[in-house]
RNA sequence: CGCGGGGUGGAGCAGUCUGGUAGCUCGUUGGGCUCAUAACCCAAAGGUCGAAGGUUCAAAUCCUUCCCCCGCAACCA
């Protein structure tokens, strides 16, 4: 039996859902709607993940326990997919009994293979990361690359996997299923790491307690990762009493198993889980499809108008299908796309309002007024008919290849082809000049409401809510469609029609941006984390606040210095290497100035420079000292204090 | 040689894997229609597809080299 199951990531309980989340879970409810209407099988998995050091502490700094952080979150995570019309059959949590179930089974196997061993693990860890890093990744400050903390040195007893046992296995496995990653980029970058070898990895901790016990390895706790990856398997009941799901929609030939994701989480999905897989002898994903990223409109910072993406305002005011549509048509999948405000409502106005509602409504005022609902006789011209025969295939095979814009590209084809029918036939005329009674007019409009009925149709796996409301626009009940109605000639006759409100009323762009600027004035950005970051210690800090003593100052040596060379340090793109004149000694800094100074502006300036500041490394370049600027603006451009040509070099400033 | 994405009519993009009349949306101009949400339909103007070289009967598409832009990382001492 041939099934379809769709899977999104699980999303950490840490994070608040963003437009990341939403993008990745509409799409994936939209593949699975797809193959619902053509009457596959399906199974839409979505869900949390729930464990780990960074849910253990962010529960403890809030007074909660770690289960009632998770389970707030959950509750949001709820929400928010009923209002997208999501439609999965199920939601996992990683702690749930049947998750640890589920990894137990797995880790069996995976222990049955002799693929696990214990091993002393060292290294620099960033518990926020919760992973550990190399030397060269950390610097000498022993900073985080990612949060910019300290790492601690971490050494531990863990259970290792052999990863390494894989690469050639899975490299095979690329190579005999083109189709294993997509894109196509994606497929060759993924390749070529695993051609450089993989290395074991960790799939244990012992300082975490918040997480599955590892099975015959008292003290330790599964990795978060390996854990979450297990959730595709788990859900599906895998080493419950039940494993019929498992069957039927993971350990089958004829079954589609699709892994949705970011391509930030792609290595995990690609290489890690295919890899654990393997060595617990079970069926791999059919696809792993990475879509990109959602950025922001690179525009200047300015922040009055339009800069801050907003789903929620703009999901408010037009509604989750409105996103949803934004969503899927302004992305090519897998490329990345940024989101504005403006573009939203670009979208909005001429796909949907002009486009897509007008059509229904004019369509359905002219059945309504003709005949007060579909007409009698279900009966129609050839050129729909045609035009719908020629755009369905279209549909099918972009969506097939989760070329979502493509397929409501096709759609809206359609939707012109049925305009353009309107206007070339002129049923209002032909109403005025023969009655409503005329078998012409009946066909035209017989033709032009079957055509909206299937273009709803072909829409509905994108914007479930809106078909529904066509579908009663046109008299018939609001729901989801079944695989049958894809076909032409199903529209019943003589149905009355509802006088139905508009689908999507036109925006007032010039008023959405005036009111958005207003609110956006009234209320200073809400902080959107509960834990923000600590504040940057220029801003909102009183000039005099954290006052030191004189002798604190003077332990500064600030002296004047002239510029005698000055060049760009290769590769870096702001800091400049100079040759400084002491008076007494010449000495090479190396500062950021390079975006605003060109360094041969600079020879020969006299600069402010402190002196005795513990020489640094930049980008390998030994700097000894650090030349004085203003920081200017938000972006904080530098403008070098100057001093008189006539102050000789090395002259202490205080 | 840090990783990645991109350079296609005024703007934003698709097309590049699987070479074969360069397409979509917005905008502009002209016309049509008045059923419909000032919506809809038709037509026009507008592109050396970043540059050069190569493969080919044929290149936006394949190969080589180069240039530029944007994220991330590395540094704002």
């Amino acid at each position: 039996m041939k099934t379809f199951y769709a899977t999104t990531p699980i999303y950490y309980v840490n994070d608040l859902p963003h437009i990341g989340h939403i993008y990745t879970t509409v799409v994936t409810d939209t593949a699975t709607r797809f193959h619902r209407l053509l009457g596959e099988k399906t199974r839409l998995m979505t869900g949390t993940d729930e464990h780990g050091q960074n849910i253990e502490k962010a529960a403890a700094a809030q007074g909660v326990t770690p289960i009632a952080l998770a389970d707030r979150v959950v509750a949001r995570y709820h929400a928010l997919w009923k209002k997208f019309d999501i439609s999965n059959d199920d939601f996992i949590r990683t702690t749930q009994p049947r998750h640890r179930a589920g990894v137990e089974a797995l880790i069996a196997r995976i222990a049955a293979a002799g693929d696990f061993y214990t091993a002393k693990h060292e290294g620099w860890y960033c518990a926020s990361c919760e992973a550990f890093y190399t030397e060269k990744e950390i610097g000498e400050e022993r900073k985080c690359p990612i949060h910019g903390t300290a790492c601690a040195w971490e050494s531990e007893e863990n259970v290792f996997f052999r990863l390494s046992k894989y690469s050639g296995p899975l490299l095979e496995h690329y190579e005999k299923n083109p189709q294993f990653v997509r894109p196509e980029t994606r497929r060759a970058e993924m390749i070529s790491f695993l051609k450089g070898g993989l290395t074991d990895i960790s799939v244990s901790r012992s300082k975490v307690k918040w997480g599955i016990p590892f099975p015959g390895h008292p003290g330790q706790v599964v990795y978060v990762w390996f854990e979450a990856l297990a959730n595709y398997v788990t859900a599906l009941g895998l080493g419950s009493e039940d494993e019929h799901l498992y069957r039927e929609f993971w350990d089958n030939p004829d079954g589609r198993r699709i892994h949705l994701v970011g391509k930030d989480i792609l290595r995990f999905h690609s290489i890690f889980w295919p890899a654990f897989l393997l060595s617990a002898g079970l069926p791999l994903p059919t696809t792993v499809w990475a879509h990109g990223w959602w950025l922001r409109d690179e525009k200047k910072m300015s922040k009055s108008v339009g800069n801050v993406v907003r789903p929620d305002a703009l999901v408010a005011q037009f509604g989750p299908d409105a996103l949803r549509y934004f969503l899927l048509r302004e992305m090519t999948f897998g490329q990345d796309a940024s989101f504005s405000d403006e573009a939203f409502l670009t979208r909005f106005n001429a796909d949907l309002a002009n486009d897509l509602g007008n059509t229904v409504s004019r369509v359905a005022a002219l059945c309504r007024q003709s005949f007060g609902g579909t007409p009698d006789v279900a009966a129609a011209e050839e050129d729909l008919e045609a035009a719908f025969r020629a755009h369905e295939p279209e549909w099918r095979a972009a969506m097939e290849d989760f070329s979502f814009n493509r397929a409501l590209e096709a759609i809206w084809r359609f939707l012109t082809r049925i305009n353009g029918y309107v206007v070339a036939r002129e049923p209002w005329k032909v109403r005025k000049e023969r009655g409503a009674a005329s078998p012409v007019l009946k066909k035209i409009l017989y033709g032009s409401a079957e055509s909206v009925r299937l273009a709803a149709v072909m829409l509905s796996p994108f914007l479930p809510g809106t078909a529904r409301k066509i579908f009663e626009a046109l008299g018939m009940p609001g729901r989801d469609p079944a695989p049958r109605d894809l076909e032409w000639g199903l529209l019943p006759a003589g149905l009355p029609m509802p006088d139905a409100p508009a689908l999507f009323p036109r925006a007032d762009t010039a008023s959405y941006f005036e009111q958005k600027e207003k609110t956006m004035t009234e209320t200073p950005p809400a902080p959107s984390k509960p834990t923000p970051p600590p504040a940057e210690t220029t801003q909102a800090v009183s000039p005099s606040d954290g006052q030191i003593g004189i002798e604190e100052f003077q332990r500064m040596r600030l002296v004047t210095a002239k510029i005698l060379a000055a060049e760009r340090v290769p590769k870096s793109n702001k800091l400049v290497r100079m040759d400084v004149d002491l008076g007494s000694e010449r000495r090479q800094i190396v500062a950021g100035i390079g975006k605003v100074y060109e360094p041969e502006a600079l020879v020969g300036r006299n600069v402010v420079i402190v002196a005795n500041l513990k020489p640094a490394k930049l980008m390998g370049v030994e700097s000894n000292g650090m030349v004085l600027a203003a920081t200017v603006g938000e972006s904080g451009e530098p403008s070098l204090l100057a001093v008189s040509d006539d102050v000789p070099p090395g002259s202490r400033v205080k």
